[in-house]
DNA sequence: TTGCAAACAGACCGGTTGGTCTGTTAGTGT
DNA sequence: ACACTAACAGACCAACCGGTCTGTTTGCAA
């Protein structure tokens, strides 16, 4: 066991607790006091990490859900073609896929719809995330563009936010519709488009 | 002015002023005391037509939100090729968005992520129209496939899923971001990909 | 060993929540 | 004219919310 009294583990695991209140139940309805009961840690100590469940929604949306977002999205940058590297991440994604996790839904997508317009520190992060991300497959179109690997009339910061929105909006469906099938229907559809951007 | 004593004007009233509440807040952060007090309508008014708040989220959910959105998604079937229909319907949506409705988001959209793995009245809800639209499209779909409009290769279901998913991608990004060119790239994107399907 | 701050423990608090209950009022059928 | 019920009005309530505050314990530095 960790030794008594570990201040970092403690606030470690306060966060991973709220995570997965917060992942079920959304941000507003996961209550400090459920936090407490499951993480059996008292209200002092949480308070002694965190200023309050504003700065403790922020830290789990930085340290949990946005670092597990971006690993999921780290497309591997194969020396091949880019295009192919993105349909063959998304056919892992797919495959991957199981129903529990589609029925939770994107953690980032689920906080963010809930907090965006109400909470300007979760629109901030919420758009910083999504700008990294975007630009970071924009980038990738964009050499592969200059390669000649890709047609010359797209538009990478286009492309990449429509690769996005697509993803998002899949999981989106996937999660209301508890249905495996949909979910990779679509991003099969989103593999054939994107093949039709090669030369 | 209504007479005095209109119940159903009140019911209509209340409904509107719950979906205008929940619409921004979300449904457990939309307070019934908010709501009367916008209302101007008693408590015992409330829980004379509603057996709770529960009963009321499923009314403005139904009444108000699905309605709404089925009706934005009334693609126009013109009696000319479906996909060009699709397109064009895409583009109006496209020029009818505002940076004021964009940041809302979709209601529906909202509420189903908010709910759906809380309550299966939602749940079941949001299921049963999605599937609604998800067939319309596909329908459409399919008969273009038959008069030869579409390639053979294209399956409706999942095309439909598809526009279904990115659309709402789009949205999703949309409000994040507050950023009309993002969403209109999207769907201008989706429009491209939608004529590559043409035969 | 003692002092002292960091790390907790948990009682307590005011405000808000959805929901109930006891009225009162207005329309309507007889 | 009267009765009866639908349509309200609003005081009241227990449960819960996030947050505070006062204590205690622990580890470590001097």
């Amino acid at each position: 066991m960790s030794p008594p009294r570990d201040p970092e583990s403690t606030r470690r695991h306060l966060l991973e607790v709220s995570a997965e209140e917060m992942r079920f139940k959304g941000y507003k309805a996961a209550s400090l006091a459920d936090i407490l009961n499951k993480a059996k840690v008292s209200k002092g100590a949480l308070y002694h990490h965190f200023a309050n469940k504003q700065e403790l929604g922020y830290a789990v949306f930085d340290e949990i859900f946005v670092r597990e977002f971006l690993a999921d999205w780290d497309v591997p940058m194969s020396n091949t073609d880019p295009i192919d590297a993105v349909c063959q991440w998304i056919t892992e994604m797919s495959e991957q896929a199981t129903r529990e996790k589609l029925q939770q839904g994107c953690p980032v997508c689920n906080i963010a719809t809930e907090m965006v317009s109400l909470d300007e520190g979760f629109r901030d992060r919420t758009q910083i995330m999504f700008d990294t991300l975007r630009s970071r497959i924009a980038v990738m179109l964009s050499t592969a563009k200059l390669n000649g690997q890709v047609k010359q009339v797209v538009v990478p910061e286009s492309v990449s936010s429509f690769i996005v929105a697509t993803v998002q909006g899949a999981m989106m469906q996937g999660k209301y519709g508890r249905d495996l099938e949909t979910f990779k229907a679509i991003l099969r559809c989103l593999a054939d488009y994107l093949t039709t951007l090669k030369t």
